[in-house]
Formats: C-alpha cells, structure tokens, sequence
DNA sequence: TGCTAATATTTGGTCAACCAATTAATTGGT
DNA sequence: ACCAATTAATTGGTTGACCAAATATTAGCA
C-alpha cells in the first residue's frame, strides 16, 4: 500500500532555480519580449529580480550559452543569439510571426532557400552527402510507390540536400522555416493526386545533376521541381 | 606580408583555464587512468592540484556533465559516467568547427538573402519603400561623409530593402541574421578605410535599380556589394 | 572482538565581496 | 556650444569563506 503513495509521488521533480531562471528567460524570448540581439539585464539585476544569487544566475546564462541561445561578452553585457533560438522548441511560429496571408512568403522563401542549396549543395557535395541524398530518396520512393503519405520523406530528401551544403545558418534557417511548410500542407491536404510522380522524377534529375556537381542545372531543377509545387496553393 | 603572418596568427586559440582543465581530465580518461565509474578527485583537490580557482574547476566538471561524460552527486563526489567518452574524443574539434567556419555560412547567407531581396523589392517596390529606402540612403551618406562609425546606417539601408520585398518571413530570416553580423564586424574592427565611400556608390547604384524596377539588375548589383565585403574577412 | 552511535572530516552547493574591463557621465578647456 | 579627457558607474569574471549533506572516523558498550 505504502509502495502506490511512493510511485505516485515519483513524479515529483524537483525544480532547481537554475532551472526556474532558464524557464523564465525561455519564456521572455518565445513571447517576443526578448529579440534576437536584445541585451539581457545584468546578472545582478537578474539574480535580485528573480530573488536568488547570482551563481544561479550565472549557472543559467551559461547553461543557454551552451545552446547557442544566448551569447555573453565579458565586461559588457549577455545578448540575445539570434541563430540560437532555433534551438527553443515550439517558438518557430512566434519567430516567424505568420499572419495566414504570409503563406505566400513562405513559399517564396523555401524556393530561395532550396535552390540556392541545390547550387551549393552541387559544388560541395562529398560521397557521402550524395549516399545520404540517394538513400532519402530511395525512401521517399517507397513511400510514393506504396500510396503511402509521402510528405515526410519528401521533406528529408530537400534537408539532406541542404545538409550537403555544408552551410550551418543555412540548416538553420531551412528548419526554421519546414515545420510552418508541413503545417500547411497536412493542413490543406495538398500533395494529393498523381502528383509525387512527377515529384518523384523531378528529385532524381535533380539528384543526377547534384551527382554530376553541375551547380547551375541543380538549381534550375530544384526551381522547376519548386515551381510546381507553388502553383498549387495559388 | 603582413597578411602572412596574421593568417598564420589567426589559428591560434586561447585556451582559458576552463579549456585546460578539460583537456587534461580528457587525457586522463582516454589514458587510461580514470575509468568509467571512478571517482573524480574532489575540487579542492583538483583546483590545488591544477593551480587554480576552484570555480574554473567547477565550469569544467559542468561543462563535461553536460556532454554526459560526468555525473556529479551532491555532497557525494562526482563519476566518470562511461556512456558519453565517445562524444568526448571530438569535442574540442566540434567546438571549433562550430566557431569557425560558422561566420562563412553567415555572410553566405546573407548575400543569398540579400541578392535576392534586392530582386523582389525591384520588382514589388512602392513609391513608399523607395522613399523609405533613399531615406535610409541619406542617413548613410551622411554618416560616411561626417566620418562616424557608418554600421548601423548601413544595416538599416539594406533593412529597408528587405522590407520592400513584402516578404515578411524573408524579413524574419534577416533580422534573426542581423545581429549575429553585426557583432562580428563591431568586434573585428572591419568597416574601416575608405571602404564606406565605395559603399556608398554601390548604394546609390543598387536604389537605381530599385527606382527603375530592374530586377536583375538590382540583384547584381547587390551581389557585387557583398562580394566586396565578402572579401574582408577571408 | 564486533557492533552501534556520536563525532570529525570531506564533499559539492551557495553566497557576498572584490577585480579588471567596459561603458556612461562629467568636467574642463577651447 | 562643442569636443576632449578624465572620472564615475556598471558589467561579467574571480576568489575565498561558509553551509548542509554525505562519508569516514572514532568512541563506547556488549
């Protein structure tokens, strides 16, 4: 009998004040209150607002530091690093701030993304980036094949393209923006009729080309395969 | 041949105690003489025996418990946790790739975003932006000729284009982009010369472009300002 | 001798005070 | 009125001392 009391109090975590600061911070950037580049308070300002010493403090700023979410220069202040923010789960639409109309933007800049990665992804590509791309695509191939849903391994196929890069802010920003894209899509139930097979065709001519390290021709057929895909929604 | 031993200097790294502290306790795992499971010296022991603040020592023990290669129990000691001694052989080479060739990535994509935010707002520009852009344009100018520190004029001119493009997501990307730059360039003390007086004719060529809803022309343009402050740093 | 309980020591955790570098404010001179 | 140099305030960095929990040691008794 003692033994349901003690498991039902496991799930009881402690919450250290390292952990109530980093929450709070969390907070104050995912609501927008703190902008990529803003300065954070002083550690002193900090550690008597949130009542507790400043070690903790310091514990927290650093633990963020490591996450690439904040970034602190000695003697001068703790900003802000916008690129970290990626890193804080469920904020990419407070970041991108869509307003429904946007989504328009949104494509847009996929496309930009995408075909500029294409390029570069064509000239940087190692073996073992295009192994990757090629095993991608094999999946999104049994997907299509199946009649299975085949959104998500379509969407690896592009980040795996994008990976080759070699690019990190470019990573960065692509997944910032695909979660809002599939969003969309499994929302609207695009990506329907025989269109993955034309899809389909459109990836290994852009995989031959990223194969052949033919930057220009990768990019046109990243922009055509794109294209298609935007002439959907509008 | 000055350039020749900066970028001999460039490749070294200063190594804060924090670094040296886990470096050795590194060494001493992959040597051999601590295991997983063993106890660590306490930090007493260990900041005497390194020469130094025990905080230093702290740092170090945090920074390796976060990796998962450490475990520290309150009051008690802390262990080798045997899991995370793979993650330990690259971490030194993780963080620095991560530092190094992040800021290549940056201006990358920062000309990716520019370019072709200079396309967009030639061709959806209004007779509001244009004005909002020469504005900026004229804040520039006038900061270059006066000899202040021309920065964030420069920031604020190409802003304005991006906000031209009616992409907001776009313009989400940059201003997350934007900070990150600019610390950079305040910290390496670029932006210095005469660069700002051919700056600024690059401006008013690419505003031209603008004006005249020349797209391609206006992406070239922008395309070969940044390639020149592409070169700075490389 | 063997075991328990009181005690001393060691441990990581925490704090307040101090340091040097940076930045803001003030002063003094032109 | 403006600008330079000096001073004051603020910043993150660092240190040593102190705390409670955990452990090792010792004292005391059977």
């Amino acid at each position: 009998m003692k033994e349901d009391f003690l498991t039902n109090f496991r799930e009881i975590v402690i919450e250290t004040p390292v952990d109530i600061i980093i929450r709070q911070i969390r907070e104050l950037i995912s609501s927008g209150q703190l902008k990529a580049g803003d300065r954070l308070p002083s550690e002193r300002i900090l550690s008597e607002r949130f009542g507790v010493g400043r070690t903790y403090v310091r514990d927290a700023i650093r633990k963020l530091e490591f996450y690439g979410i904040l970034k602190t220069h000695p003697q001068s202040g703790t900003v802000v690093s916008g690129l970290g923010i990626i890193a804080l789960e469920g904020l990419i639409t407070d970041v991108l701030q869509l307003n429904g109309n946007d989504f328009n933007s949104l494509v847009e800049t996929r496309v930009l993304l995408e075909t500029n990665s294409a390029y570069f992804a064509a000239t940087r590509r190692t073996d073992d980036d295009l192994m990757g791309i090629k095993k991608a695509l094999a999946a999104y191939e049994l997907a299509v094949v199946d009649g299975r849903p085949s959104m998500e391994e379509d969407l690896m196929f592009h980040l795996k393209i994008v990976e080759a890069t070699k690019n990190s802010v470019l990573m960065s920003l692509m997944m910032i923006v695909t979660p809002d894209i599939l969003s969309f899509f499994t929302k609207n139930k695009v990506c329907s009729g025989d269109k993955p097979i034309s899809a389909l065709r459109e990836h290994y001519e852009i995989v031959e080309h990223i194969e052949n390290q033919d930057a220009d021709k990768a990019k046109a057929s990243m922009r055509n395969h794109l294209d298609d895909l935007l002439n959907v929604p509008n």
